[in-house]
RNA sequence: UCCUCAGUAGCUCAACGGUGGAGCACUCGGCUGUUAACCGAUAGGCUGUUGGUUCGAAUCCAACCUGGGGAGCCA
């Protein structure tokens, strides 16, 4: 009976004194004269299986040189070993050697560098770190489902690639099928984009909001989660030029409405991760942050505080805290001002809101009071920004206003503008960046590894 | 893009103006319960690149390349 490892940890009593194989590829093999230990891991669970060998084997010898990562086939009995580090090892009758590997394998058997690991990305998921990263990866997301899907969000694909250039968050990806080599250019000098594949300009997308609000009007409540990218020359361990993005959008809501949900989904997640991976957590909780544990805990029991920009300007100013840039309303928060909020102040989440309008997107609704816009960023120890939301502007004549103030033209948000002309209530959303997620999941610190083959300025290997 | 630190054996690091070392890995040998196994031996290098200073440069200087940390931009 073939068996993956993760069953065997989930119901070991199952297999216990039963003959059983097992697929996977060698972690560690420990060899004496008569017999030997090998770790194998088969990549269902973050932990291996004891493999114990001796020379009653007809091939003792072949397996006793087996270099790291060859891949095997044991056939044995499962014995439980209650007074071992491990619970179970399996006693081997026979071993088949189906692939071989090398002495020169990069992964070796003690403690490797991130920044060493990055380089060979291909392997790297075969290490504990990374087994453990993208294991959790794999749960958040559909934990990020899950969550939605038992509300009766709607998950909505918006485009990948977009004609509109406007969305306003950043640097855009260039799609063109155009030989760059012969541009064609109309009588003005500039390139002629009725002449490239969709007869327009055309970039990869930065954000599926602006579709997502035409869903979540037909719709109710809906979320995308898919892979978003930004051109910028960004070089910091949070940013990534494509990484992945969930932005739920709520009809018939505001921005109280908007940070319930975004602090039922964070709670959610972490829940649903402490449940169904605790061996990973652990690992993380030793090896890479050791206050990690306690701080998922908190949060859980913790409410996400509420401040608006107002007042977080005001404890600002009366920290007396010496910063390197000036605190002033109207100037956005720097990272230093927003890491002391949530870091020293409240060392929890921290949603802030009602920012100045000139320093956020025209789509944010105008507050009574014109000076601002009822925008909500949540802050988190450790990661910084990981969500940005806002209440749509969904009076019709209000948004023109505000795209015409930042000299944008309203020919070009046609639909968008549609939307409010038919039925286009109250409604909010936000953006939360998957990989922030991962990160202040994990205690890992830098973007790039948490993504499997991360693409950041200057790197686009594997 | 800016500031800052660092590039030495496969990996992690030492040597800081005067003949480049260690641990681990690799290879070989030993070992009857290991679990980052242990013990012994062999081997492994044009010190990121290019130029400069010097009798002499891994070491000092400059530029570039690569990587880390911080900032801006944001998710």
């Amino acid at each position: 009976m073939n068996v993956i490892i993760k069953k065997l940890f989930e119901d070991k009593n199952l297999y216990t004194e039963k003959t059983i194989s097992v697929n996977g590829w060698v972690r560690t093999i420990r060899g004496s004269k008569h017999f030997g230990f090998i770790e194998l891991n088969d990549g269902t669970y973050f932990k291996g299986v004891q493999i114990v060998y001796d020379d009653s084997l007809s091939n003792f010898q072949e397996i006793n040189k087996l270099s790291i990562a060859s891949a095997i086939t044991v056939i044995g009995v499962l014995i439980l070993t209650p007074d071992s580090k491990q619970p179970f090892e399996i006693k081997s009758a026979k071993i088949v050697v189906e692939a071989t590997s090398n002495s020169d394998y990069p992964l070796q058997k003690k403690r490797h560098t991130l920044e060493y690991l990055r380089t060979i990305a291909h392997l790297r998921p075969r290490s504990n770190t990374f087994s453990a990263v993208f294991r959790v990866r794999s749960l958040v997301a559909y934990a990020v489902h899950k969550f939605f899907q038992e509300r009766a969000f709607i998950y909505t694909h918006t485009p990948i690639i977009t004609g509109s250039d406007a969305e306003g968050a950043g640097e855009m990806f260039k799609v063109t099928t155009l030989d760059l080599l012969h541009l064609p250019k109309t009588e003005d000098g500039k390139i002629n984009y009725s002449k490239d594949f969709f007869a327009k300009d055309t970039n990869l997308t930065v954000s599926g909001q602006l579709e997502g609000e035409a869903f979540a009007l037909a719709f109710k409540n809906i979320y995308t989660f898919g892979p978003t990218f930004r051109a910028e020359n960004s070089n910091t361990a949070r940013h990534a030029a494509e990484f992945w993005m969930i932005e739920p959008e709520i009809a018939f809501s505001d921005l109280n409405d908007d940070m319930k949900l975004a602090e039922d989904m964070i709670k959610y997640i972490i829940k649903y991760v402490l449940e169904h991976a605790p061996e990973e957590i652990n690992f993380f909780n030793s090896f890479i942050d050791k206050e990690l544990l306690e701080r998922l805990n908190n949060i859980l029991n913790a409410d996400f505080s509420r401040i608006s920009y107002t007042e977080a300007i005001d404890i600002l100013l009366k920290s007396k805290k010496e910063f390197q840039y000036p605190i002033k309303w109207g100037a956005d928060l720097q990272t230093e001002h927003e890491r002391y909020i949530t870091e020293e102040v409240y060392k929890k989440p921290v949603f802030v809101t009602d920012y100045p309008k000139e320093i956020k997107a025209f789509y944010m609704r105008l507050n009574d009071d014109k000076r601002t816009v009822a925008a909500m960023d949540l802050l988190v120890p450790g990661v910084g920004e990981i969500i940005g939301g806002s209440q749509r502007e969904e009076r019709y004549d209000v948004l023109v206003e505000r795209i015409k103030d930042l000299g944008l033209d309203p020919e070009d948000y046609w639909w968008y503008l549609e939307l409010r002309k038919y039925g286009g209530v109250k409604h909010a959303g936000f953006g939360l960046g998957f990989e922030r997620v991962i990160m202040y999941l994990t205690g890992m610190g830098n973007i790039r590894d948490v993504i499997p083959f991360p693409r950041t300025t200057g790197s686009a290997e594997f």
